[in-house]
DNA sequence: GCAATGACGCTCT
DNA sequence: CAGAGCGCCATTG
């Protein structure tokens, strides 16, 4: 059961939704070619600490989506997608291959593709 | 409101 | 390098 529905309707809060745009829009700001971690990310948004929501966010997103959420993966270098959705990661990696990412194995080096975040946020 | 469930991360074994 | 434990938090039944 991956997350129903996690947006269904709107709700009154609307906090939550903040989150999840502020997050999207980190992750819009990766660059071609470069990888970030979900804890990364979430740093980055302003929530460190909180990598699960990260996670949480992207599993929201509607197919579709001009996120680029293939540029997330895990502090492991590895597609999470792969561990919890079979067949997931396959087309993950293959976005990634097709922007230059080269897998070691089934890991990407954070090393050389991890991207520069400077510190900078929104 | 409580218990269970995650596209996670870090530390210890 | 793999697994287990613990922390964090939004969403669901």
């Amino acid at each position: 059961m991956p997350v129903r529905g996690a947006r269904k309707g709107h709700r009154g809060t609307g906090s939550h939704e903040m989150t999840f745009q502020r997050i999207y829009s980190t992750v819009r700001r990766i660059p071609l070619g470069r990888v970030a971690t979900y804890g990364q990310i979430a740093k980055v948004a302003g929530f460190p600490g909180r990598a699960r929501q990260v996670g949480y966010a992207l599993a929201a997103l509607p197919n579709g989506s001009t996120v680029p959420w293939h540029r997330v993966i895990n502090a492991q270098g590895r597609l999470s997608l792969e561990r919890t959705v079979a067949g997931g990661g396959v087309v993950q990696r293959q976005r990634l291959e097709r922007e230059g990412v080269v897998f070691e194995g089934s890991r990407v080096s954070l090393q050389r593709f991890g991207w520069k975040t400077r510190g900078r946020r929104a």
